[in-house]
DNA sequence: ACCCCATCTTGAACGCGTTCAACTTGATGG
DNA sequence: CCATCAAGTTGAACGCGTTCAAGATGGGGT
């Protein structure tokens, strides 16, 4: 049961001092060769040969293709996190924190708009460890949650308490949406995303604060209830 | 000569009289095997073999392994409309009657359960044909999109004027919202998606008939809004 | 100095989806 | 009866992601 052979460092992959730097190689050169020729036309093959290194070589350190897309994922997250760190330490209202940290979001992805659309076709695939939901993502996705509550923490507004806790991982929910919008959007410049962002901000914004009122508690709760059942 | 007067079938493709039965054979073959072992593990190869014809022979009537899951979706779509007129001659009330339509999609989807995850991975390329907003699927979209029509007209329900033909379509987005988590449900029997429907549904209703509250038109209008200016 | 052995690297080989030039079939009309 | 030709069919070949048996490397124990 507990198999505590293997020697390598924790995370499972072979990431020890000899290798790691023909692993960044690989990993920097796919990356950018993604981002140039996107993903379908750039072969394995062609990543080997400008790294310098042979095909079997990519495979020791990156269990296949998609798996360099991971690294992708994890960078994102992280230039994401950065890039909000601004806006959240100037606004303190609530609609504002929200869309300065979405628009900060698509506004990371943008260069990588073509590369990211296949990016989430293999995401899409519910048994990849790629999918967003899956163990393996849960540590960028549990930094990007933690994102929304910051966004929710360092704000003003005032929120149902029942509501308080589910929020985070609403609004993390809702930007999934977005992205997903995103890779969808076909007009110039993604154009189409920012005036969804603009105009879903202050509805939730609004929604938000409805929350605390007479009429709509039930409905507050139905949601709740439902969000709390489906989350095992 | 003879008097049989069936030239030609479908739109599009290459299917007049003399090839249609070979068309019909290997799309017969290759949905069973997609069911039996999974999309990945069926080869193009196992495929023409088992239908007894050359692997180029699949290519001249079908452009791609992937175009063979678009006459699944289409089929699915079929099924899925013939199984929802009884529940939607019986009933009357909106709830009873999204509900039904709602797990009579699931209900014709589950024996392709896990083969339908990989056919959602595909439909997820934005740039891929079988893209459920892509313009080759709009036939089997714009259907199902009627069939949530066809729930509201024939219901008692009363909706807000200007919310009800924007409803339908924001009806057939919430089913592709029920269907992706039921891609993704691995609960037994994908019992979480059928709570999730009997969740959402009363919800639904209730935030339908609230659309005409006095305190609501606001907020309603800012939805109808955004719908509209992001559908160009 | 020697070898040991985990770590790292190699490239040929495999099965896959897909392509395509060549071939077969059968209805048409002269 | 044959020539024509679009429709239908073939299977070898291509480039891809991936695998794996074999080899190279180099720090540490003796």
């Amino acid at each position: 049961m507990t198999d505590q052979t293997v020697p390598t460092t924790a995370a499972g992959d072979p990431a020890t001092a000899r290798g790691e730097q023909t692993r960044q190689l690989i990993l920097e050169t796919a990356l950018r060769m993604f981002r140039e020729r996107g993903y379908a036309r750039t072969t394995m093959r062609a990543i080997a040969q400008e790294a310098g290194v042979a095909v079997g070589n990519a495979y020791y350190y990156f269990g296949s293709k998609e798996h360099l897309i991971q690294e992708f994922y994890a960078r994102t997250q992280e230039e994401h996190r950065v890039a909000t760190q601004p806006v959240l330490a100037r606004e303190s209202d609530f609609a504002a924190r929200l869309a300065g940290v979405l628009h900060a979001g698509i506004d990371v992805l943008t260069p990588s708009h073509e590369f990211a659309a296949t990016f989430f076709k293999t995401a899409a695939e519910p048994t990849s460890p790629l999918s967003p939901f899956s163990a393996e993502s849960s540590a960028p996705r549990q930094a990007s949650i933690d994102l929304f509550a910051e966004v929710l923490a360092g704000s003003t507004a005032k929120v149902d308490a029942e509501l308080r806790p589910q929020l985070p991982e609403l609004l993390w929910l809702s930007y999934m949406g977005v992205v997903l919008f995103w890779v969808y959007d076909r007009s110039p410049d993604q154009a189409r995303t920012r005036q969804l962002i603009d105009g879903a901000v202050p509805l939730v914004d609004r929604l938000v604060a409805l929350s605390r009122l007479r009429v709509l508690r039930p409905v507050t709760r139905q949601v709740l209830d439902l969000v709390r059942t489906l989350r095992h």
